[in-house]
Parts: C-alpha cells; structure tokens; sequence
DNA sequence: GTTCCTGCAAATCCTTTGCAAGTTC
DNA sequence: GAACTTGCAAAGGATTTGCAGGAAC
C-alpha cells in the first residue's frame, strides 16, 4: 500500500491501537486511508464502497467496528443525521457546526466564537457541565435555493 | 372524556382534521389530550404508556400516526435524540433549544435571541435559507454533576 | 499458542407499511 | 355506503452482536 501521508494520524491511530492491546490490520489500515484522504462526511456506505474499491473483502461490519476505534482514538468525530451516522475527520480540526442543505444534501461548515461563549454561558447559569453538543441548521444552500423548483434528493 | 382544558389547541387539531378530510376518533383524542396535559419531553413509548392508562387498547401505531398529525397541525414539535424520537408541545411556544443530560437524561431548554441572529447572519452570509435547527447540548446537568460518581442512566 | 479480527448471518431497535376489520361521516 | 382509522403482524433501515474461522502478536 502507498503511503498517502497523514503520517501524523496513522501513528495516532497505531499508538491507540497497542495502548488498548488491539492490533493492526489490512483493513483497518484500508478504512483509515480512505477515511483520511476523503474531504466529505462521508455515510457508512459511502466509506464502506470507497474501501471496497482497494480491497473487495471488506465488510460492512468492518467499517462500523473501525469507526468505532477511529471516534475513540480521537480521529473521527459521528455526525447524527435523520436516521444515518456520518463521519468526518477530526484530528486536530476546530470545532466547527454544519448547515445541512436539505435538497441536495451538502454539507456546509461553520464555527462562531461568539456562539461558542453564550452556551457556555448559559450553561454555567443552570450550573450545567457541557460536554458536547450538536448544532445543525437545516434548509437550502445557495444553489439549491437559487432553482426552487427541482424536487428534493433528501440525501 | 373529561374536558382537561387546551381548548385551543384541541380546536386546532379539530380544524385541521376537518381540513385535510380526515375523521375524529376516541384514540386521537385520548393522545392529543394526555400529550397536551403532560408537560415533558415525551417519547412514543412514554405516551403510549400514558395513553393506555386511560384506554389500554391503543395501539403503538395509533400513537405514531396521532404524532405525525400532531406536527403537521403546529402542536407538537419533534425533538431528535440518539436513536429515539421525543416529542413537545409546540403550539404558541417561543422557539428554544435543549440542553440533555447525559447521566440522568433530564432535558432543560434554553432561548437566546443572539444565537439565533449570529445563524442568521451567517446562514446570510453564504446564502443559505433556514428552515430549522437542532441544537443540543449534551452534558451533565447541576443534580448529576453534584454526584459524579453515580452510574450513568443515559435515557 | 493465545488473543484479537473478520465477515457472515441473525438479532435488535425504532419506525413504517400492508391489510382486514371496525368507525365516522 | 364511501372513506377513513385501527391494531396486528410483517417489513424496513441502520446498527450491533454471536460465532467459527483466520490473522497478528
């Protein structure tokens, strides 16, 4: 297998792996390259069939169990859409919340500072410790919204 | 039935059903007013519970189906959590987000006007229109986080 | 050799749908 | 009586789990 860089993730992702007495494998070497040269939040599926295109034999079950170990070692962040999980890259990345174009599926990110401040904000008003949160606005980006009458792809 | 009150929000539903050709029955009625005298964040099964208290022969579906009418009508508001819908009263309620504890899955809401303008401003900026949102913020409420060491509940 | 991984199939969870029988208009 | 509603059981979709065989240490 090339060596597709992302040196940095790979040894995180290794040093979890013999922490946590696990060990390496094609596959899980596989998904993560795949996972980190893809830009998009990507579904499941849309991870399971780019691996599957450099190694057939994967399954399915594979995918789920190593986005598992990914989210643990601090390398991929779930992002619960509707019914379906998507993935994106969180290593060293900076919080940041996403508008969902609810025609064509995009995915749009965005990070406010001031946002940040005033939960927390509130939060320490009812004594409340955060821990994490999930901030998604839904609607119509820009080219969605610009031809109204074409019929929704609901992702 | 007695009559519990919520006079207008039953009009509501009554005017809707009306409207959309659609027939009364003892089982909406029985869930529109247990969901409307119950002032929590309801799961289906937390209602269907409550529902067949007064009737024990209202089935799961019945409840699924009322929900659906109850949100196209503008009186309750669903509310997306991990794996499971809950649902709330939205009729004449000011728009506001939740805070969700992790430990004893307590659900506090939260308004706050300038959240909701710096979205807009941003949904502004890259063209985006808003249809909705989901913000939630997960964490340990002032209850749980006195007593960390308490097992977590989570839902 | 022991422990961990993998993929399949089966199971689970929540929600929706097909359908025959019962209600409402 | 036509049209809608109900509850059951079955179907659905996403994710998890049991398990026997295979790979890593």
């Amino acid at each position: 297998m090339k060596d597709h860089g992302h040196r940095e993730e790979k040894e995180v992702f290794a040093a979890y792996l013999a922490t946590n007495h696990l060990k390496r494998s094609e596959q899980r070497e596989a998904i993560l390259d795949v996972f980190l040269r893809s830009e998009r939040h990507l579904s499941v599926d849309d991870l399971l069939q780019l691996v599957q295109k450099r190694r057939a034999d994967v399954g399915r079950t594979t995918v789920y169990r190593t986005l598992k170990l990914l989210q643990a070692s601090g390398l991929a962040q779930e992002l619960v859409l509707d019914g379906q999980s998507r993935f994106e890259r969180d290593y060293k990345r900076q919080h940041h919340d996403h508008f969902i174009c609810n025609l064509c599926g995009e995915i749009f990110e965005f990070a406010d500072a001031d946002i940040e401040r005033i939960q927390d904000e509130i939060a320490a008003d009812i004594g409340f410790v955060i821990q994490g949160h999930r901030h998604q606005i839904y609607g119509a980006c820009r080219a969605c919204a610009a031809r109204p009458q074409r019929a929704a792809a609901r992702r």
